[in-house]
DNA sequence: GCGTCCATGTAAATGGTTACATGATTAT
DNA sequence: ATAATCATGTAACCATTTACATGGACGC
């Protein structure tokens, strides 16, 4: 999905600024799929306001930059549809941490147990606060994400703890070889 | 990580040509956080030899353009864990299909369904290919890094499994309502 | 004083995809 | 016949990241 189309997506759901999609795709439901920067925000709502797909309102304020509400127009819903309808692509996964415990063996001693506990440390921050979120009035579509997600998240920090052993075979027999 | 650091990542298991580079990134066990296409992994190549962290030597073939073996260096090496030694980013998952099962109350009746079927399909078929994977040989890092991924893709293979009737609703009703 | 939140935007650099160019062999 | 496999590489294009530019308010 480019920029583009994850802003429709965002201000379909309700106006707003290039600050407040930000803000949005980053805490919003749509966090652990989707990243933007600010450089690709602005230039993608640019292109937008010039196909017609939104339309937008300035709101002067003090001291700050004039804040532009955008809105999406029929044109923009119709845009958004038609990208819905394309075959989605693959699922692409990077995983820097999980790259680099799979050469553990050219990593300094130790610092795959650090890269690891850190992995399941962030994951079971998400999956806790997945777990809370309340979604009684969400709609379907964001309900079955959203479980799709939090059992992926509670799947990791599971099979992190499970295999974790793993990667400390080396400290264990250096533990052992202390205590003799 | 980029397209370099890939490349020394499959070198520094052992020598290829960048055919077989591409083919290893997509069928071995890295495939699942890597991808690289020939317009990216030659240039890649290019640099690396340019800054002598791999060498390679011509085998001539008939009837198809000369195999070019590389092999890491030294140097490679040195750069490969200098490359390890960062701290890595964090995880970034694409996953165009949730994105539009997010949106399922913009899409066409019974899209979604499809989608998430294939989508199970998809998963179930990786899930099994790795559930029959010898790694009885393989190192630790590997035999990690496959467990986290074959517990990901299951989970996923069994949310979608108890969390499906979320997207079916409006299709039991339809049936409902022909039944009568 | 320092960091963070608010708020917009541009420009350069990076990096990757896609399409093209070439062409023999083998399997369906 | 047609597609896939093997094999390399370039060039145009596209998108995104990063850094820069500006600046007030507010909490620590």
């Amino acid at each position: 999905m480019d920029v583009k189309t994850l802003c429709l997506g965002v201000l379909i759901r309700g106006e707003a600024s290039g600050y407040e999609i930000k803000k949005q795709l980053e805490e919003g439901p749509l966090a652990q799929f989707c990243r933007a920067g600010f450089g690709s925000i602005y230039p993608a709502l640019g292109q937008l306001k010039a196909k017609g797909l939104v339309t937008w309102s300035e709101h002067s304020q003090e001291g700050r930059p004039d804040k532009k509400i955008y809105r999406i127009t029929d044109q923009g819903i119709a845009a958004f549809r038609k990208a819905l309808r394309k075959e989605p692509s693959d699922d692409r996964v990077h995983s820097e941490s999980l790259f680099m415990i799979f050469f553990q063996g050219f990593l300094d001693s130790g610092r795959a147990a650090e890269i690891v506990d850190a992995y399941r440390e962030t994951y079971r921050q998400i999956a806790t606060r997945m777990r809370v979120a309340d979604l009684t009035e969400a709609p379907a579509g964001h309900r079955f994400v959203h479980a799709i997600g939090q059992s992926i998240y509670e799947a990791i920090v599971d099979a992190v703890e499970r295999n974790r052993h793993l990667l400390s075979e080396d400290v264990d027999k250096k533990a052992l070889a202390t205590e003799k």
